[in-house]
DNA sequence: CTGTTAGCGCATTCAA
DNA sequence: TTGAATGCGCTAACAG
């Protein structure tokens, strides 16, 4: 006799003994109580509850072909810029039932590849990641795992299934056309070494019509760095008069650095973010920057996959959030 | 004929006809390679990579009782203090092997017990709780799932099962002491109204020896709401001269506060947070505050969990981490 | 509305 | 070192 046995979890099997009732009986009554009888149902809820049944969502989705899992790949979880987005993606997965589960690429295309292969082991439901795919051999398993792709935060025409994202080199060209537009012509970027921030770096170039001095630093980006890039920039060019940065984090080192100098913000040179962090609006000078809607893109990317899970139709695959360049001190001219 | 059937996904089935072997060798090749002779293994591992084989996780950890999934349960993903907590969790358990499944309680009990409940229903093989758990019958149910239970973030003499943290009360008797020992009196505090803010609070209530003038805030605090709280603080006593801030974001706004109200930090007013945010070091000035390393809190409950499941012994299933006050000019004396 | 039957894909027994 | 049988807990498909 295994008496001894630490209680094994009550399965599905000793609900339905307790209620008096058939297996998927039982079943139906916890997952689907349109097929069944109110008095079935509530006889089969308090067997439940009485023996303390928690269903298992493994095996039910072995059968059913539904993990109720969704997989979402992401450079870091520190990455502040993320953030919104997988935090939205989470509550908005969550209400439908979804369980989201988080992988991080660490800005390593190698490893982009092989956690995709992690994460399908898993069989997810649905798949979002943070930026296009761009190994081939990647994309073509993703398309043959046969379930929703959605890629984010970028922008392409054709994605490997559907795709929330702005246009980064939109991004680049609006800013560069933004400091022009102030009579700034002595420009300069910094920027971390990830895709998207190339491709703004794109955009800002072919806006201005020549190359830019340029510090490039590792993603992902931190203020340390900014302090580091804008000594970078002054030793190429020591008049810089307007600084784009990558992310906000790279702007506060900028600031800081431009503090330590003695170069004032933004009468002597005007400095420009990406991404909006909590604390650009609070610095000093408060930091101009784009707005991007992170919580939008995580919310549109789920209201995606569960529709596509539920068989309801796409109306639009590709959808573009855009961007907003927010004005703050930092780029205030001085004598306007 | 279903020639049509969007070719399901390769099974260990497929692999085995493959490769000319049994199912159970197939099996055996592919997680348990020194059961098999090596030719057999080439065999199979050649047969899985021609047919794009990936192992369906979810079918083996039903019969296995292993998930590979470790659950972990954060207030919110954004909130920054967590943060390296749960990279550092991802990271250790991902090199195990083990995938992490994150749910959001939102600093709401009622809503902690019925994740737990949606947790366990995917059925990990361990889980880590940021804070401890307080609803009894969430502990039982805890306990009873007979899996590794790591909290976090706090301590406690009789743990759910093992736990890494520190004591909040001891940070905040710290930092009263650390005030006290500068000579300050008038003394405020602006705290949010989570658990373990309270708990800083009644430490430094302690070692004060009287009760303090006190602004709350919602939790997860911001800037904008050390703003008003330090307005707050100072309606109830105009000639404050050290406030202590749960969060770093709560004292980054009562320094923009303090700014906008032409009050000098340190020389009128000291200020010091918790959190050892990146942004505390390059402020203006830079913002004393308390550290905490969530990186090993996040490796050691890793750690717990994973050797837990090893059936490794655990040395001490109570781990303090400790903190340490960092001192900088924030809170630097004008006169010393 | 309820029940019976038959697996989902894999790993744990056992036996050879 | 390999294989055959069995079942993990649940649900889809059909029948009553």
């Amino acid at each position: 006799m295994n008496t001894a046995v630490p209680s094994k979890a009550a399965t599905l099997h000793d609900v339905a003994r307790e209620a008096g009732v058939s297996l998927i009986t039982a079943s139906r009554a916890l997952t689907n109580p349109k097929l069944v009888s109110d008095t079935t149902i509530l006889k089969v809820q308090a067997a439940a509850q009485a023996i303390g049944y928690i269903p298992n969502l493994l095996a039910g989705g072995l059968k059913s072909r539904r993990s109720l899992m969704v997989a979402a790949l992401v450079p870091a979880i520190s990455v502040a810029q993320f953030l919104p987005t997988v935090q939205s993606l989470t509550e908005a997965l969550s209400d439908a039932g979804y369980q989201l589960i988080l992988g991080q690429t660490g800005y390593d295309h190698a490893r982009e590849e092989a956690l995709i292969n992690t994460m399908m082991s898993r069989r997810p439901d649905g798949i979002v990641l943070t930026g296009l795919v761009h190994s081939a051999t990647a994309r073509e398993r993703l398309r043959r795992a046969g379930i929703p792709v959605v890629e984010t935060w970028d922008l392409s025409d054709r994605p490997v299934d559907m795709l929330v994202g702005f246009s980064h080199v939109k991004v680049g060209s609006a800013i560069a056309g933004y400091f022009l537009g102030k009579g700034w012509r002595r420009l300069g970027i910094a920027t971390g070494d990830d895709h998207r921030g190339a491709l703004r770096r794109e955009g800002f170039l072919a806006a201005v019509g020549k190359d830019v001095p340029t510090a490039v630093v590792p993603a992902p980006s931190s203020l340390e760095q900014g302090r580091r890039a804008l000594a970078e920039l002054l030793a190429k060019d020591s008049k810089l008069q307007a600084v784009y940065c990558s992310s906000d984090q790279l702007a506060q080192g900028v600031l800081a650095e431009a503090l330590a100098r003695g170069i004032r913000v933004p009468e002597e040179l005007a400095v420009c973010g990406f991404g909006n962090a909590d604390f650009a609006a609070h610095m000093q000078p408060s930091l101009t920057t784009v707005h991007v809607d992170g919580a939008a893109i995580g919310r549109l990317a789920a209201k995606l996959v569960i529709d596509r899970c539920n068989g309801t139709s796409i109306a639009n695959p590709i959808v573009d959030v855009g961007f907003r360049i927010i004005e703050r001190r930092s780029t205030s001219l001085s004598h306007a």
